[in-house]
RNA sequence: GGACGCGUAGCUCAGCGGGAGAGCACUACGUUGACAUCGUAGGGGUCGCUGGUUCGAUCCCAGCCGCGUCCACCA
């Protein structure tokens, strides 16, 4: 006997062992199974999974768990991304945090110990995490960015890059995190508004003719000025082109210069010129060939090139002195508060500084050209489409991919240094040492690159490293290329774009057919959660609290949400409802011994209650595996929602009482087998979404071996029986309505008054004398009469082309009646109106179509119809009163 | 400045050319019933505004207003 509510607390750890212990996450070796795969985004082991891992892991459960089902060799391949520049973070601060040593006073490979530590236990939480929420993936296949195959694939293909030239050495500005000292891409950038000013600044004139204007919101850059910049045509300026101007505090002479670059309109038309630290100025710079002064350390602290007062100055004490030098010689032409954004550090969240480095660069323009082509030919398709537009944008403006950082925690770049600069790019050592002996003649010694790649360009490889590329596995050919990558559009550009150009690259071929691209989960006020603000939805409290069934429920309902998924507790409350909804069906059915009969077969069944709840499941089988198809996960959760509470239990189960409590052993017999049989087929429709509850229903009725590794439901179109439909649209329109009104007319709910049935032609009353047991027991009416009209006193209503009164004039108020009848009148009455209106304008006739005019002219016949019954009953009313 | 998207019931959203919908919330009634984590019923919207196309517009087009996100911008 099924205990009176699910507890997940005890039965989801069970099952997801004895599935994990089946073997069942693994694709089957079936040869003759389609394979599906998908590959995880893999979680960051920075920490723990948030809510919107919840969101994305399970909408990839469910389209695994479906496919699985389905009979295809489904593959989901779990794992886990290094995080170069947010893991190193995190582990600094917590050696900080905790007194310890600094990263510096550990040394690199100290240093990098302690992070694979990090690692582990991370790595450890995130996977019992992906369990809690009753993930499917196939933990043998696991893998991990920086494990031994990932790093030679990443390897490989640094060195195949490198050949074709599509990535290169080359000395320009970088984005410079001065936080973490290393370079970044300009995707981890991100403009704040903060308050600001600009300084107007007078360089005099060299000659002592004068003075020119500048401004900057950076006033210690002016101290690698190299040029002033004028607008070629500027009137005021053409007899200063040529001239030099002294720059102050350094005194040096720099060159006013001709360029485009200089706006008339801005400011005083005059811009200082930077190559060294503003790239605009940096691209100025290369035109004139101008110097280039680099004026900073990796800290932003000013170096020797500065003025001796203000080396090893911080660049904001720098600019502080700056301004007030300008001040005490007398050359600070105003200042002006302004707010602007500002360049910052995605992840340290210091402003970051335009910095000339030497960097690796990977040529993302040519790498994106196929990647290009492929989505516009629908090779790869966005789900939803509009995402193509953001990817194209991107892609189409793409700008060199700066893949070095000089940080610890990563793969370490493929490239020795000889003595005389010379860079040997390899896959190992070796290689590098037997290429440098050729070139040199002899042995010289190397030096490996200090710096680690971005991590996006091993996560770019991931769909194809993970499946053992580069050797040629059965994996590898098997599941590549993937079919759905499900992600946040958040990293359309980070992630699923250079996948797409490294997998066309490497494999010539898409990395995955489908991007479904969900939502991003916010609170209930549609704010962004943070554990500052405090409105944080912890997945694993959510999964103690409603059980994880409920959690995936919610979040497959909820994501067809555009945009922002707004979430709370409440949403989830109420979808943990449903899932005890459907656990107290199953334990009705068990308490009446609706079980599995071996050898039924539905299209057998006689029983009009049988032949439509057939149809019904066949319906919305149907609705959920297209939906599932096409990834719109709502839709199918809100069919089966549906279905079950709305159809099955609302009605299908409340017609089996009267049935079940009588004396037709054959009416019974199939009654319970067809029950049975609809639960099991609801069983398997939910099982994706909810694999946990109908795990454990599908083992406490009998099913046979586990619901995991079941076959989908795939029912015939035959199933669906019309006059089965129409029947019982008749029989719950009767009982719907009936209830109507008795609730209006507040009749007592133990009133049991007689039904009778006006005018009921004889169709209707085969039916309705067919279904008196449900309807009496439903309705709460006792004997069913049919009548040619109804008995004074009593109250009318229509339902499905019927008209139906309850004798219930001891019970009713008159009043309350006619007011009734009144407000259903003058509906009816706005029908007519309404579709006279249109029938009689003579364009409407001539040029809709034949099918929307016919409508039209049944739907005035129906309204006329039910204003003549309602006339009729009405007069009678009044009649009584 | 460029791009994308969104304004429909109190809230979250669906509908996207022919009678305004769902879930939640709300109100009333109901408990020896598989289920109060429940049942039954009910109230609630000139579908952001203004034009246009059309026999017909919540839906298509244009403009406007409001909101959001991304990209660019530190003279």
């Amino acid at each position: 006997m099924l205990s009176k509510t699910f507890d997940p607390k005890t039965v989801e750890p069970r099952l997801y062992g004895a599935w994990e212990r089946s073997g069942a996450f693994a694709p089957t070796n079936d040869p003759a199974a389609a394979p599906f795969s998908i590959v995880i985004p893999p979680p960051n082991v920075t920490g723990s999974l948030h809510i919107g891992h919840a969101l994305n892991v399970t909408l990839q459960d469910v389209l695994v768990r479906f496919e699985r089902m389905r009979g295809r060799a489904a593959l989901w391949l779990p794992g886990a991304d290094h995080a170069g520049i947010a893991t190193q973070m995190v582990v600094e601060r917590e050696l900080a945090a905790r007194g310890n040593m600094s990263r510096r006073d550990m040394g690199r490979e100290a240093f990098v110990e302690r992070v694979w530590e990090w690692k582990e236990a991370a790595h450890r939480t995130i996977d019992e995490q992906l369990r809690r929420l009753g993930a499917s993936c196939d933990w043998g296949r696991e893998r991990f960015t920086l494990d031994e195959g990932l790093s030679a694939a990443v390897r490989k293909v640094f060195v195949a890059l490198w050949r074709d030239k599509l990535i290169y050495r080359d000395k320009r500005l970088v984005n410079w995190d001065p936080q973490f000292q290393t370079a970044i891409s300009d995707l981890e950038v991100e403009q704040r508004e903060v308050e600001g000013a600009y300084w107007h600044f007078a360089y005099p004139l060299e000659d002592g003719s004068g003075e020119i204007v500048v401004a900057t919101s950076r006033p210690e850059t002016m101290l690698a000025d190299t040029a002033v910049a004028v607008h070629p045509e500027d009137p005021r300026y053409q007899a200063l082109i040529g001239k030099c101007v002294r720059l102050p505090i350094v005194g040096r002479p720099i060159p006013i210069i001709a360029d485009d670059y200089a706006d008339p309109e801005k400011g005083s038309g005059a811009v200082k010129i930077t190559p060294a630290h503003d790239f605009n100025d940096f691209k100025v710079g290369q035109r004139h060939r101008l110097p280039m002064i680099n004026i900073l350390d990796p800290f932003a602290r000013l170096n020797e090139n500065a003025p001796p007062p203000f080396r090893g100055l911080d660049r904001f004490e720098a600019r502080r002195r700056v301004v007030a030098e300008f001040e005490r010689l007398g050359l600070l032409r105003g200042v002006e508060t302004v707010r602007h954004a500002v360049p910052h550090g995605d992840r340290s969240g210091v402003p970051l500084e335009p910095y000339l480095t030497d960097q690796w660069w990977v040529d993302a323009k040519a790498l994106a050209g196929p990647a290009i082509a492929a989505v516009e030919a629908g090779r790869t398709v966005f789900v939803p489409r509009h995402w193509e537009k953001t990817f194209f944008e991107w892609m189409r403006n793409i700008e060199p991919w700066c893949v070095s950082r000089q940080l610890w925690w990563g793969h370490r770049i493929p490239a020795w240094w000889g003595p005389d600069g010379k860079a040997f790019v390899a896959e190992s050592e070796g290689e590098a040492r037997r290429a440098a002996f050729e070139h040199y003649g002899r042995d010289e010694p190397l030096r490996q690159d200090e710096d680690v790649l971005d991590t996006w360009f091993s996560s770019g490889l991931w769909p194809f490293s993970t499946l053992g590329w580069p050797e040629r596995t059965a994996d590898l050919e098997r599941f590549y290329p993937t079919d759905t990558l499900v992600t946040g559009f958040d990293i359309i550009f980070f992630w699923v774009a250079r996948m797409m150009m490294m997998g066309l690259k490497f494999m010539g071929e898409v990395p995955f057919r489908r991007v479904f691209i969900n939502a991003l989960v916010r609170d209930a006020g549609g704010m962004k959660m943070s554990k500052s603000k405090g409105n944080v939805l912890d997945p694993l409290e959510l999964v103690d609290r409603y059980g994880a069934d409920a959690l995936r429920f919610t979040l497959t309902a909820m994501s067809g949400a555009a945009r922002d998924l707004k979430l709370s507790a409440q949403r989830i409350e109420g979808y943990r409802n449903f899932g005890t909804k459907l656990w107290n069906a199953a334990r009705f059915c068990q308490m009446n011994g609706c079980e599995r009969v071996p050898g039924f077969d539905p299209a057998t069944v006689s029983h009009v209650h049988n032949r439509w709840i057939r149809g019904e499941a066949a319906a919305t089988t149907r609705t959920v595996t297209e939906a599932l198809d096409a990834c719109a996960f709502d839709e199918a959760a809100g069919a089966i929602y549906r279905f079950v509470w709305n159809v099955f239990c609302d009605w299908r189960l409340e017609f089996a009482k009267p049935v079940l409590a009588g004396a037709d052993e054959a009416a019974k017999a199939e009654t319970r087998a067809a029950i049975a049989w609809t639960l099991d087929v609801i069983l398997r429709l939910l099982h994706p979404i909810m694999p946990f509850l109908t795990e454990e229903l599908w083992q406490a009725t009998g099913g046979e071996g586990m619901l995991i590794t079941a076959t989908w439901p795939d029912l015939p179109r035959s199933y669906v029986d019309e006059d089965a439909r129409a029947e019982m649209a008749l029989v719950i329109g009767v009982i719907a309505e009936g209830r109507s009104v008795r609730s209006e007319l507040r009749v007592p709910p133990a009133a049991r008054p007689p039904l009778d049935s006006v005018g009921a032609s004889p169709e209707q009353r085969q039916i309705l004398e067919a279904n008196a047991a449900v309807i009496q027991q439903t309705l709460r009416v006792g004997a069913i009469r049919f009548v040619d009209e109804p008995e004074p006193g009593s109250v009318p209503y229509l339902a499905e082309g019927g008209t139906f009164a309850l004798p219930v004039a001891d019970h009713i108020d008159i009043g309350a009646e006619r007011a009734r009848l009144d407000k259903e009148l003058a509906e009816r009455e706005a029908d007519i109106e309404r579709a006279q209106k249109k029938l009689s304008n003579p364009a409407f006739i001539a040029r809709a179509p034949e099918e929307v005019v016919g409508e039209s002219r049944e739907r005035l016949a129906e309204a006329e119809d039910a204003r003549e019954r309602l006339r009729s009953v009405r007069a009678r009313l009044e009649g009584v009163a």
